[in-house]
DNA sequence: CTATTTTATTGACATTTATCAATTAGTTTT
DNA sequence: AAAACTAATTGATAAATGTCAATAAAATAG
């Protein structure tokens, strides 16, 4: 389709070297490195490894330095802060295409979450030293950067206040609309998260998240199995998720 | 002390024109608007003002079109996400010479927080289309912005993770520290929150607030009047913070 | 295909936290 | 200084949520 118009990054053609960290460079949405000329990506993206998890295994490592960022080239992983005790909190899911670096980059430099794989997964590592010296070096690739920071925040902010303002049933809401409506973006769908990571991401222990579902499949509102739900009345949910 | 130095900002230097935004532009920390020349300076805050707010005034409101950054030169600000359902969450206090912008800036352009007085303070606006074209000409500016958001970024993480994880007392020590250590940098300090102020920053009711106060007062931890706070054993506080 | 382990579910109960109402203390107005 | 208002405190109670233990269902290993 776009073969040859750009040397440096297209899905669609395959022999490209750094496939790995762009989804449609060519052929729609803008992309970070979308702002990068061929010359800038061979900088940033000539020594990157690309790797394969499998589900369960650890990206990166909360409290570890952050050395490299990461492309996420197809597959779901979880970024879960690992509080004291064993109090897991996933703050996100993130899909194919994705940039993520474990918070902390250029700040103090430390993963400030652990990333886990959920499906299988193929990334690749950036050096982060090449990051920041093309900071210096392309304007536009900052600014899409710190346009990227600032989503990550407001979605950290919206994060905290459902989290903090609503009680469960509202949550739970929040939870199942997010993995609807922004990650597998088709009803019903199978997941492949347990209970503990469903309750993980809403904020609460597994035995009141499945209580909460109960009652949602008791009102008519979701139907579920044991891998899959599917959003019956969504509209109610928003009320729900609305109401707190 | 400073005089001449430069033209463009020193708050030593009683005529100059924008310091509003400057602690210590030539005199000590680095500032994000350090990153700029005189002339770039002048393009931001040729056109600024400066204004007073009383306290308890409202300085930016949630879900207003995000049109100018606010420099605050000299008192105490909240920042505050209205929920619905009056349940309010004080996110942050903010000191002489901060910028804030309310969230969303480059993303959406819209407030996602409403900022308050808490003191008197005198502060400028800036339009944030003068920002954005700056962006686009300094890229030191851009990075530094960049750090920026991403600490802010930080301290919204922990603020969930606090919020979270932890029981009411694990809540509360966390707001005591956070006033002495980061806020007022006093033992005893004063303060004119009131103790809705404190729970909100806590993320509960006033009522259960000052209980866990009145429990860590009869525990000796702290010592407290209407409008101060001592803190007494501060790692004991610190303990019960990080057990949650 | 059975045994073993992990995950999901349910119930009883304890703990945490919010709500509501009443009272007290402090501030401001007159 | 009394009156009127607002903020702080206390107590009683209800609601929300977590904990623990028991069981059931599913996945995995042998």
């Amino acid at each position: 389709m776009s073969e040859g118009l750009d040397v440096a990054g297209c899905a669609n053609c395959v022999e490209c070297k750094y496939d790995c960290c762009f989804s449609n460079r060519n052929c729609g949405n803008p992309h970070i490195f979308g702002m990068l000329s061929a010359e800038e990506l061979h900088l940033l993206m000539d020594n990157k490894r690309q790797i394969h998890f499998r589900p369960g295994e650890t990206i990166m490592k909360q409290n570890t330095p952050l050395t490299h960022l990461v492309c996420l080239k197809n597959g779901l992983a979880k970024v879960v802060s690992e509080g004291p005790k064993g109090k897991n909190l996933i703050l996100q899911i993130i899909k194919s295409n994705s940039i993520f670096t474990g918070g902390g980059s250029i700040v103090d430099d430390f993963r400030h979450f652990t990333v886990a794989a959920i499906t299988d997964i193929d990334c690749c590592f950036i050096d982060t030293s090449r990051l920041y010296n093309l900071l210096t070096k392309n304007n536009n690739f900052s600014i899409e950067l710190l346009k990227h920071s600032n989503t990550q925040h407001l979605n950290m902010l919206s994060a905290l206040i459902n989290l903090t303002n609503k009680y469960m049933p509202g949550r739970v809401a929040d939870t199942l609309l997010y993995l609807k409506n922004n990650i597998f973006e088709t009803n019903p769908f199978n997941f492949i998260l347990s209970k503990q990571e469903l309750a993980d991401m809403s904020g609460m222990t597994k035995e009141s998240f499945i209580r909460s579902l109960k009652e949602f499949e008791d009102s008519g509102l979701i139907r579920h199995t044991r891998n899959s739900i599917e959003i019956l009345k969504e509209n109610e949910l928003l009320e729900i998720s609305r109401n707190g």
